[in-house]
Parts: C-alpha cells; structure tokens; sequence
DNA sequence: AACAATGTAATAACGTTGTTATAGAGTAGC
DNA sequence: GCTACTCTATAACAACGTTATTACATTGTT
C-alpha cells in the first residue's frame, strides 16, 4: 500500500491529484475489511471495536466518527450481505422454465447461506444484537425479496404456479428457504439429518403445492 | 414464605421432616424466575448477572455456583422453552383425520412463538449469544420434534401424506415453520406483511405438496 | 463442651466490553 | 500570523462475565 503522506501534499499542494477518488475514505474500507475478516475467520464473539481498529489501524474513534459505533459497522455489514445474496440471485438466467428457474434461485438462496455464514448470521440470526432496523437496512433486504418476486412472478404468468401476489409467494418461498438452512446452521435438527435432501425436497413439496390443480409437474422434471 | 431456621433443626434433628423435598433449591428457582421476568420484559440485554442475583437474591456467585454461570441459566431457559413447546403440542387432540391434527400441531407452534418470543428468541434465534449445545439441549429440542413426528407419523399410516420417513417429514415441516414465524418475529418481510395468511397458506401448500398424487384434499376440508 | 475442618455465601477485584470525554496536532481562511 | 476547525489518539468511565479472597456457619472429632 503506497500511502499518501503528509509531505506528499505539502510538495505539491494545488497540482496534486489523488491517485483515489478522493472521497473514497480507506480507513472505512479498512474498518469494514477488518470486520468481515473478524467475522468470518473469529465468530461474532471476536468483533469488538478494540480488535477492528487494531487490524485496521488508528484507534477507537476511528470507527465512532465514521460508523457511529459498532452497531454502525455491523448494519453496514448487513448491508452488504444483502447486496451480495440479491447480485448472487440475480446470475440465475432466465430460460425457458420458470418453475426451473425459481428452482435454481432456491438452491442459490442455500448456496449463499453455506457459504456466508457469518453475514447470514448477522443478516437473520441477529448475530450481533441489538442490531436496529433502519431504512436502509429494510431496503437492503427488499431488493433481495424483489429478486426472487421477480422470479416467482414469471411462474405465475406462466401459469406454472398460483398464488394472489407475487410478492407474497416470494415471501412464503423465502422464509421456506430460510428456515431450513436456519436450523442447518445452527445446527438444529434430527441427528445425521440429510440438510441438502430437506432443502430440495421441501422446495419441491412447496412449489407442487402452488401447482395448479391437474399439472403434477415438479421443478425438475429430469 | 416459612424459613426453616437452624435453630430449628437443632431442635429436633432426628425428627425433622422438610415441608418441602430437600433438593428443590430455591435459590436456583428465584434465578430462573428473575431470569425468566427480566428476559421476558426487558430483553436480552437486560440479563446480566448482576441484574438476577439484584432480582433474586444473594449475590453473583448464587449464580456460578448453581449454573456454572450466565450460560447454565440461559440453556435451562432454553430446555424449558422446549419443555413447554413439546407440552403444547401434546395437547393437540388425536381426531379421526390425522392432517387436521397435523394442521393444528403448525397453528399451535405458531402461537406458542407469538406468545412466548423471549422463548423462541433464546431457543431458535441465539438471543443470547455464545449458547453452546449440550446432549440435554439437544434432547430437549428432539422432544418437541418428536412430538411433531409423530403425528406426521399418523398421516403417513393413514396415507394421507407421502414421505420416506416421519422424522424427515417432521424436520420440513418443523423447518417451514420456523422460517416464517421467525422472519415475523424479527420482524423482516414485505411491508404489511400479513404472516397468518402466510403461515397458513404456506403449511397448506407444503401438506399440499406431500399429498399422494389423485389427492387434492386440503388440511382444512370445510 | 471446645476446636479443627469443611463447604458455602458475600465482597471485592480483574480483565474486557462499548462508549465518551479530553487533550493534541495539523489544516484552512482571513 | 493568527484564529477556528476538523480529525486523531489517549485515557477514562460504566457495565459486563468471571474469579479470587475473605468471612461465616455448620459439622465431625476429641
């Protein structure tokens, strides 16, 4: 890291042009960086203010006069863990099926939980408490929700499912997902439980239980 | 409440009979209750040690000494919850059709998440971080699964529902429920969400979907 | 009946947490 | 050149879980 110095500004103070955007603030970077190492490498346990700022660099203030506090690193944690699970959502390509494609959504949703548990923690199980909701973080999780409404709209104008709303087929599909992979994370559940068969066969189950009435075709028709 | 004194049983030491069993520590009861009220009425937060030994009597180490510490007071909290949802289910009438039982046991766990969310916050959502699983933990929550297995094992036997196992069938369901119930409870959703509809028509597409194919009867045939 | 031993309870202390107050250094504007 | 201001670092504070220490009551023994 080629850190700019003081001195550097001093030589040349009007011409100087940053090599970074200058509204680009590393040490949040740094700040954030530490925490999701903290996080993932250490457990929810590990992330205090203290060990952030001492991977991180600088002292406690640090994170006060840019995040407010922890809670601020943790909602900007949670943030991102949505922004990740909604661009993860949004790679599964549109084929012909939508039923098969809602599908593929669903084994993503999983996919996604497995391997981010600790920004799965921190997004559903409240790993960090005292987490408050805001605005933004409430946006953060619909754009994730729209993806798959999207997804599940496509079902319906297919007429592969039926459902009122897309937005509430989305929601009773989402809190499948996530209860699964919520006990499997724990972990909670029948001893030796087989986590990938109850997910794709609840899945499955749900979505033949949103098939119209004569059509007995599940997800994956192979 | 009626101390027994030393005095008192130098008095009469052969003869004397315990108006209540020698073992039932009360001490460890008034840490339980105070547990119990500050976690119901103030939260995670508000379940310190210091705040149950000021609530119950006696000092810090009344707590170590009789749990090992805060944790042994958080896993009993968390046997009981399990204790209680399995005793709620029991309750759930056997009736000629085994899927309205079924049905009922899903309405009944969802109540007992709404009416006792400290509970389900400690036993599901780690609202006491760090909780480490032990066998009787774990026993306990196998019990109220096993409450659920076996009325999905009645719809089996009466063919109503097609599963490879009843533990299985258990586990989707338990997980379904779980999921929709604790996206409320959080609460994180679509704005206005309205969950009972939710559960209800998510259990019911789920049974839907476990229905012997040429069945389409509903959980709730009225 | 007096005394050592034992086990329990209360007090105080320790290390760590999130947060805040205080003091210091460097920068911009006049 | 001086003032005002922002940003940073150090230190302090209250509260936490936990542990060490001290006092005490009870028991068994002589």
């Amino acid at each position: 890291m080629t850190a700019v110095t003081p001195s550097d500004r001093r030589a040349q103070p009007a011409r100087y042009v940053a090599t970074v955007p200058l509204d680009v603030d590393e040490s949040r970077l740094a700040i954030l960086e530490a925490a999701r190492r903290l996080l993932a490498e250490e457990g929810a346990g590990a992330l205090t203010v203290r060990r952030i700022v001492a991977e991180s660099g600088g002292s406690t203030m640090n994170v006060y006069s840019r995040f407010g506090g922890k809670n601020g690193v943790v909602q900007a944690l949670f943030i991102e863990g949505f922004a990740r699970l909604t661009a993860l959502m949004a790679t599964s390509a549109q084929t012909e099926d939508p039923l098969v494609d809602l599908y593929r959504c669903a084994m993503l949703y999983r996919r996604f939980a497995l391997e981010n548990r600790t920004y799965y923690g921190v997004m559903f199980e409240g790993a960090v408490p005292d987490l408050v909701a805001t605005d933004e973080t409430r946006a953060a999780a619909m754009g994730a929700l729209g993806m798959l409404a999207a997804a599940a709209q496509r079902t319906i104008d297919a007429g592969a499912l039926v459902h009122e709303n897309a937005q509430s087929l989305a929601a009773d599909l989402w809190a499948t997902f996530h209860g699964i992979v919520s006990l499997e994370l724990r972990p909670m559940g029948p001893p030796d439980c087989d986590w990938p068969a109850r997910y794709s066969e609840t899945t499955a189950a749900l979505l033949r239980g949103f098939t119209p009435i004569g059509m007995s075709v599940g997800p994956h028709p192979d």
